[in-house]
DNA sequence: GTCGGAATGA
DNA sequence: TCATTCCGAC
């Protein structure tokens, strides 16, 4: 095996061009760290190793020096540098590898966004930078299956309705021209190349870069964004289960690459330059998975990319949206991951019958559009707050997967029903918690669904109540562990789960800070909220929900704080979920509601006769205020009718929730 | 060795 | 913003 530590690394060559970083003028660290690894007469001093991404910092004090020196800051030294590097694991730039020391990992897909934000959709009208550089195939590279299983499943998720997506010859010729982009420097002085590229134009390299690389042959330097000699994207294709070669997609010639232009791929009819020209320099170790996000759909970025000449046409739209809310509904994201489009269509959900594939669902280059799916999205989706999810908890059973997709928090109404009930069973949240044991063996076991503590929640679960469920987090080890894991589109993808979990820890606290409408999710409806991709879809993959009501942060015991395997969520627990966990078999009568929807339908019904009535009642108190015969029942808060319906109507709501609850109950045990 | 907060600088 | 510097904690 070769490892990347050899002079071949494939790491993309735009990644190491000064111009990846706009907006900075001088050297970024990780800029500098690529240029080094880049370099072999520095691969003594730090190179390439293991995982795709990866290297290992070999001579800490030399490349202190080093970067000190570039830097002008002799007084460099590697805990300074470190420290800079740890900033990059915010960032997402740059991640730990736990248990070896001096390595880090590149966070290929961060890269790309941080560098290419026109990327986004927010940057609508953006040009494209003719300058693009290649991106990997997709978000999935860390994550190698390495399981048949895994295979089946990317197998499984693709979907043909992707196919229908491509637009054949878009982007061909210009992603031939970027793509067979090679550095147009020599190497051989650092300082050349840092300073060279920032005032050069995109459109002035392309030819340059087609030039050489057709005089070169294309294997060039080594590492110069070739194609791996003996990991062509075709035989990426076969290995994982790809497209196969036998869909009619375009194989280009550039340079003496057969290279694949993929098909399904979130690049395909993404402004960047496909895969197939920096065909995934695929490391050993690459975890590209083309099967897995081929499943995916086309760049919802381009859509509205008004300056772009990259559109679709109103069919393509059409299609495009219908698989994307084709990929929610089979990938149980969450239905805020749906479009709001008009006239969009939602097509039959096809279940995929193999196992579920969170990861993939939000299977998204970091060329997408991070505000329509990222990984809290698919990390979070809330399956069953989608009546069409209702049978979710079967699928979830024979999941192969660790990871499971998280239904959202409760509505307030029912957590206001489940709180009520709580209380009748005077059994509190922090006795739930406290009786639940965080062994990280219960993650395996939640790879079949709820882990379920029937010990301590018997009686609560009979009640409707949540069920404490282990997630596992895999930590950033552990990426290798959970193959299939790369949520977020890798930035979202990816990222949510895969990360660290002392990244989540960290950001349990800060979250607060940085996101006050953390309890977004925490809407009335939880249904409705889900429909609202605008709110808080942003790049910020750790922007996470407020933990549930439930939510149990993970006891220090658990773990040394930094390393803890899982976080403790509760989550509501529908009918089926709570047969399932008591043994029994799922409901799969169709005619019955899910109490959840049957919940909802309810509270809009009773919520329309109480406002209809609180209207009513409103009159009258109104004009008894006028006669000073309400001054004593203000005893409440002070806060204004509008705000807040009177006592009277708050008993009222009580009760006929109480009354539903109870009706509920029993026509659910009917069903 | 690693982490991340804090203050600070460019 | 992106480090740099310092430092306490693990």
């Amino acid at each position: 095996m070769k490892t990347p530590g050899d002079a071949g690394f494939p790491f993309p060559d735009w990644a190491y061009k000064p111009e990846s970083s706009p907006g900075s003028r001088q050297i970024q660290l990780w800029h500098f760290i690529l240029e080094l690894l880049r370099k072999e007469e520095y691969h003594d001093v730090i190179a390439w190793q293991g995982d795709y991404g990866e290297f290992v910092i070999k001579d800490p004090d030399e490349v202190a020096r080093l970067w000190g020196a570039r830097k002008c800051k002799p007084q460099m030294n590697y805990d300074k540098l470190s420290r800079a590097l740890r900033y990059y694991y915010n960032k997402r730039i740059l991640h730990k590898t736990k248990g070896k020391r001096f390595t880090y990992k590149f966070n290929f897909n961060k890269l790309v966004l941080v560098n290419y934000p026109f990327i986004d959709m927010g940057s609508a009208g953006a040009a494209v930078p003719q300058s693009a550089p290649p991106v990997p195939t997709g978000p999935h590279f860390r994550f190698p299956p390495s399981t048949p299983s895994d295979l089946q499943v990317s197998e499984v998720l693709r979907s043909p309705s992707s196919e229908e997506l491509r637009s054949p010859g878009m982007f061909s010729g210009r992603r031939i021209a970027r793509g067979s982009v090679s550095d147009c420097s020599d190497g051989t002085s650092v300082n050349s190349e840092i300073e060279d590229g920032n005032g050069g134009v995109a459109e002035e390299r392309v030819p340059e870069r087609v030039a050489e690389r057709g005089g070169g042959g294309g294997s060039g330097g080594g590492f110069r964004g070739a194609v791996h000699p003996r990991l062509s994207h075709e035989a990426m294709f076969r290995m994982y289960g790809g497209p196969g070669g036998h869909r009619g997609h375009r194989v280009s010639e550039v340079g003496g690459h057969r290279v694949h232009p993929e098909p399904l791929s979130p690049y395909t009819v993404s402004p960047l330059p496909g895969p197939g020209l920096l065909a995934p320099p695929l490391s050993p170790a690459l975890s590209m998975t083309p099967g897995s996000h081929l499943a995916y759909t086309p760049s919802p970025s381009l859509s509205p990319m008004p300056g772009s000449i990259f559109s679709f046409n109103p069919e393509d739209m059409q299609r495009y949206l219908q698989a994307h809310t084709q990929s929610v509904y089979n990938y149980h994201l969450s239905p805020r991951a749906f479009f709001h489009y008009p006239n969009i269509i939602v097509p039959q959900p096809q279940r995929l019958d193999k196992g579920m594939s969170g990861p993939q669902g939000c299977d998204r280059g970091p060329a997408e559009r991070p505000s329509v799916l990222n990984s809290h999205h698919s990390s979070l989706p809330p399956p069953h707050a989608h009546p069409i999810h209702h049978h979710l908890g079967e699928e979830q059973h024979h999941s192969p997967f660790k990871f499971k997709l998280q239904p959202p928090p409760l509505g307030r109404k029912q957590r206001d029903i489940q709180g009520r009930q709580a209380s009748l069973s005077s059994t509190s949240t922090s006795g739930l918690g406290s009786s639940l044991s965080f062994g990280s063996d219960l993650s395996s076991a939640s790879g079949s669904g709820l882990v379920s503590n029937s010990s301590s929640t018997g009686s609560l679960n009979s009640a409707g109540l949540p069920k404490i469920k282990v997630e596992p987090i895999s930590d950033i080890e552990s990426e290798e562990e959970v193959e299939v894991t790369d949520i977020s589109d890798e930035e979202a993808d990816e990222e949510f789960d895969v990360f660290p979990s002392h990244y989540h820890k960290h950001h349990h606290h800060s979250h607060h800070n940085h996101y006050p409408h953390s309890q977004k999710y925490q809407q009335p409806n939880g249904t409705d909220a889900a429909l609202h991709p605008d709110e808080d879809l942003e790049e910020e993959v750790f922007k996470a929900p407020a933990p549930p009501p439930f939510f149990i942060p993970p006891t220090p015991s658990s773990g040394d704080g930094r390393r803890g395997n899982s976080i403790v969520k509760s989550e509501p627990v529908e009918p089926a979920d709570m047969q399932l966990a008591s043994g029994g078999l799922p409901q799969t009568n169709s005619q019955c509601i899910p109490l959840k929807l049957r919940f909802k339908r309810r509270w809009d019904q009773d919520q329309h006769m109480e406002e209809a009535e609180d209207k009513k009642v409103r009159g009258e108190e109104r004009a008894g205020e006028r006669n000073g015969m309400l001054e004593e029942s203000g005893s409440g808060s002070g806060s204004g009718e509008a705000e807040s319906p009177p006592p009277l109507a708050h008993h009222r709501v009580s009760a006929e929730l109480h009354r539903a609850t109870a009706q509920l109950s029993l026509e659910n045990k009917e069903c």
